[in-house]
DNA sequence: ATGAAAGCGCTAACAA
DNA sequence: TTGTTAGCGCTTTCAT
């Protein structure tokens, strides 16, 4: 086992510290920290020393101790429900890009949407003493726990969802509007009877309300309960009374009822002649069935989804969609983020503007056409 | 604004430590710490009066001041090209999964291919005192920045990549096998030419030797590389001489070369009658290509690729294929990771088992049929 | 069984 | 312009 001559066997001499670097420079640990810190005086000549001694000592200052003194971290953390969900890896690498750009890093917690293992996201990531939290919340009411990080003085910005009652900053994409505009488009097509398939957290029962002139749904707003809005208000605005039948939501825990929602629309008397499927998962099972039923879309049925992924652009026809870039979203979401760790600590902290939404496109391609 | 009575109007006390909780319980700190370490000896009595602190103030101790007295942080840091890759998110939650159960979290960087980035990215780690990192490296030659790592007593596990001449261990995919298991299959329906489709790094050429009798690859072990072995491998062990023409190594940096390779084998005289597709970005250019001109999936041309994803079940004919699972990958790699973590610090640290290797799957669907 | 005190690496208020 | 020093919150000898 070789070692340098003459050093003495130490088993594993941790970096260098700034001691070391103040001796091999000749002068105070605090005349390096101030040449580093590039704050107060020092000579040139100090200053060059210092620079040179770094340089051949390779030291790189301790970012914990750093932490311990200043309070600041360095790092910020990002909670959601599953990292390798398309939707969250788009967003982290946004999150990822803006955090680099502000010398900061990352830490990832998954919560498989659990309250409680959000809650103790939250509580490790205010041990790490992180600088900041971007969150995808499970629960958009039980948000007592985000709401202690604030009042900490640890400013959090909600991803994809909007905090009822909290000052905390949301960053979303326009579900309603997008909805509105994609229903508009079929309605534009001669499509009156229109389904809307959609999913819902178990945590939020559907409490949709169809009356004769007027349908809402009741609850907060979430991607999934907007994108409910966005259909009715664009059939109410057409006249067109919505129909019970033709909308399903269904639980994220139950995913074979989506076959079954789908099946029993086109088993109606008077079938829909589209299809609007509001998210990735409900858009993959509808296809699939069509195309295991042969019913040809087009022709026999319009497809119109939300989320655009991968395979949309595959198969054919290739789906039209409304997208929404998670990637954008998750770096709007660091961005506001950055901004408030910037401000003066808390004071007011989180501004007025409560939100930031996030535009989405449409995507036309062959998989709507007019109403038989 | 309420305040608790009496309590100083303190701006934003922080939270609790330690000495709050001595003081509270009655006790001093080094009590209270034996108390919540759960080491040396304490009275049945100081135990519960020191726990009834901790909750009555809701204590929570400084992760930042414990690394700093011992060195260990509780974190990891995960390194890779580009976290919103589905292989990377997955393998991304396996590590999470394993560092969950271990009460670590995980910090992620991303390289976007970039050696720098990952030099850089390393030493952030490193003054961040992370325990471990996990890291699918840019290069397999260039890793001493990786080796000053491990030499600084933290140990590294490298993911999907084998470092040529280091001791450190990875984890990896049997990529060569599982081509040469692939080809076979395609033999076995009587396939003789049978094009392979792969990438490259753009810092690896593609050294392929073919002679007469023999033909093999020059170069480290990648998996991209691995699968061209295998892919020799069977032909050679079925005496079907390897043809130059129906090899196709394109690199990543020319996405647009990959449509004008096949394009190529296409137009051949003897054009292949069976496609190996050697990852997924080249799967789904072929699948496009192949749909485009028309050419029927398996009669006039079968298709096999490496890497499952979302859509090649959705397409028709839905695509067969060899199936890795960056989940396992990932989990694979944190188990090494903490393995070694738990042992006596480098000492002979990173034992014998230089590799672990992850099985694949080969999921037959559609895509496959006898050669013409 | 408990407490006093040192010290991890760094920054910054203060003194010189 | 530079150095001395206190102290961030915690763990862990060492004394008692």
């Amino acid at each position: 086992m070789a070692t340098e001559p003459g050093s003495r066997e130490r088993p594993r001499r941790s970096r260098p510290n700034i001691n070391d670097v103040a001796r091999h420079a000749g002068v105070s640990r605090a005349t390096a920290s101030r040449v580093l810190g590039g704050y107060g005086y020092s000579s040139q000549e100090v200053v060059e020393r210092v620079n040179q001694a770094v340089r051949e000592l390779g030291y790189e200052p301790d970012r914990i101790a750093r932490t311990m003194r200043s309070g600041k971290s360095g790092v910020i953390g990002f909670v959601c429900a599953d990292i390798s969900d398309a939707f969250f890896a788009s967003a982290m690498r946004g999150i990822c890009d803006v955090a680099r750009r502000e010398k900061s890093q990352v830490i990832v917690m998954n919560t498989d949407n659990q309250l409680s293992q959000e809650q103790d996201a939250t509580r490790v990531l205010l041990s790490h003493k992180v600088d900041g939290i971007v969150i995808t919340p499970v629960s958009v009411r039980e948000h007592g726990h985000i709401d202690a990080v604030t009042e900490g003085g640890v400013p959090v910005v909600s991803l994809d969802r909007q905090l009822s009652d909290s000052g905390i900053h949301s960053v979303v994409a326009d579900n309603e509007a997008a909805t509105t505009a994609a229903i508009d488009h079929l309605i534009g097509l001669g499509h009156r009877r229109i389904a809307f398939l959609g999913s819902t957290q178990p945590e939020e029962p559907p409490a949709l309300r169809i009356g004769r002139t007027r349908a809402s749904v009741a609850g907060p707003s979430r991607p999934s309960l907007d994108r409910v809005r966005g259909y009715l208000r664009a059939l109410s605005a057409a006249a067109i009374p919505a129909d019970r039948d033709l909308i399903a939501l269904v639980s994220l825990e139950e995913p074979e009822r989506r076959l079954e929602a789908l099946a029993a629309m086109l088993a109606l008397e008077h079938p829909p002649t589209a299809l609007f499927t509001a998210d990735g998962t409900m858009t993959k099972s509808a296809f699939h069935l069509l195309s295991e039923r042969g019913v040809a879309i087009p022709a026999e049925m319009s497809l119109l989804g939300f989320d655009d992924l991968d395979w949309t652009t595959l198969v054919r026809p290739r789906i039209s969609v409304v997208v929404q870039s998670s990637y954008d979203m998750g770096r709007a979401a660091a961005e506001e983020l950055f901004a408030q760790m910037g401000r003066p600590a808390g004071e007011g902290g989180n501004g007025q503007g409560r939100r930031t939404v996030v535009p989405t496109r449409f995507l036309e391609r062959e998989s709507v056409g007019v109403a038989r």
